[in-house]
DNA sequence: CGCAGAGTTGAATAACGTCAATTGATGTGG
DNA sequence: CCACATCAATTGACGTTATTCAACTCTGCG
């Protein structure tokens, strides 16, 4: 469910599929109106009837389940071209909240899905979404199982880099969430990231500029401290390349 | 991706939806012999080609990756009915292993697509399975996320128990797994598992009995400690009150 | 009976969390 | 453009929880 519609490195090249079924779907919802959003501002909230689904339009949204009193999880991050609620039954079992400024389209559940059986081209990239969706959530699943802080952190930014950047200056990357998302995201807390971060910058291997920017100083290093790089790939460097 | 086709809780009403999603997809099996797998053997392994899906007809079943040297994770246990690799794009991402001694069905997973998109009443419940793994999946991330040893246990035990069990003894419940697969489906190690459960018991809240079986004895307190519940339901509510 | 594998228990340790103080960034009004 | 206020992020000291490593117990089985 993390960062959908994206591997997690740049070498493993998108299946056409798996993007005509983003780009298919999407075209449902053009119909209706980009709709602002501006930053912190919820889109839609857990428990409610999923009448609606989302599209991002532009901007980053997190998908979060507050439990207990101060423990968020944040699912997952959409960025521009996902569905919010496209794996939804009955109600939204998250809250979505603007991390920037956004346009959001909607279109209801009901004709979303009419549309989509309508056409024979839809079924397979609705459900291709699906997959990817639990493919995504799967990996997430495994870094909170058994990752330690600094896996976490390095797989993160290994994903956001291997998105395409809207600025994509030489590695440097935008991380548009703030720290306490990045920690209610990783399963860790604010310090816990901080503290990853400013090691990391220590053994020269990304350096945060500003506080929404890292510099990626040693990307084979990163991809190798992420722990789902191939122990035995003393390529996993070259592989990967930025952009 | 945890117990797919079932909800926490026995009062959480299964949808007539939900039950038919699992059975209708379940008879594209039935022309398919029932394999027989013995207990830790593999049904299919991650990395393969996926072109196969299976479904487990009596038995259970854990899927599982393995990260670096000895880190395994079990994303998910599959109990009869559940179907194997149905979120699959192209190969498989994790490791099918039996926990019991198992049946299972196979069917080309080409031919597994074609009949769903044959027929009008499959899609659906195809969909809606895969929604349920979402669901579970979310679930899951948020008990990695933000639950203590405690609460992934009794998460875990509340969920055994709100299956069906197949020997429906007073609050007893079955335990197929051995320790070393709770852990590694918690995110924990298999001497907390031990620990936890021992403090369990002495708090007269559940009671092993022999390896594979737990007496339920305090239910509404399993759930409560669980981190699920609802704070403020009313039977939480006066065990909590101050004397 | 004795062995092997699974599970439990204990003590020491490491990793991350908590709390508190400090630094740094951003934005605003004079 | 600077001074100040405010909030985000970092850093440090300390506490807690789960892990690690090791010893021991229990169970099932030949």
């Amino acid at each position: 469910m993390l960062m959908q519609n994206n591997h997690a490195f740049d070498h493993v090249e998108k299946t056409g599929e798996a993007i005509d079924a983003g780009q298919s779907l999407s075209c449902l919802f053009l119909s209706s109106a980009a709709e602002p959003v501006s930053a912190g501002k919820a889109i839609c909230w857990e428990g409610d009837k999923a009448k609606h689904l989302f599209q991002v339009e532009e901007g980053v949204v997190r998908l979060h389940r507050i439990i207990g009193e101060g423990r968020r999880v944040i699912t997952a991050f959409l960025f521009a071209g996902d569905l919010i609620g496209a794996s939804l039954q009955n109600d939204f079992i998250f809250t979505a909240e603007a991390v920037t400024e956004c346009k959001i389209r909607r279109m209801s559940r009901k004709s979303f899905h009419e549309e989509v059986a309508r056409s024979e081209a839809l079924v397979p990239a609705y459900i291709s979404l699906l997959c990817q969706e639990a493919a995504a959530a799967h990996e997430q699943m495994v870094l909170l199982s058994k990752k330690n802080a600094e896996e976490r952190l390095c797989s993160f930014i290994v994903k956001l880099a291997s998105r395409r950047n809207p600025r994509p200056r030489q590695g440097l990357v935008r991380v548009p969430m703030n720290r306490q998302d990045i920690a209610d995201h990783l399963g860790l807390t604010i310090e816990t990231v901080s503290r990853t971060i400013t090691k990391l910058a220590s053994r020269n291997i990304v350096i945060p500029e500003g506080r929404h920017d890292l510099r990626i100083v040693n990307l084979p290093r990163l991809i190798q401290l992420s722990g789902d790089a191939d122990d035995f790939s003393d390529d996993s460097c070259h592989r990967v390349k930025l952009h």
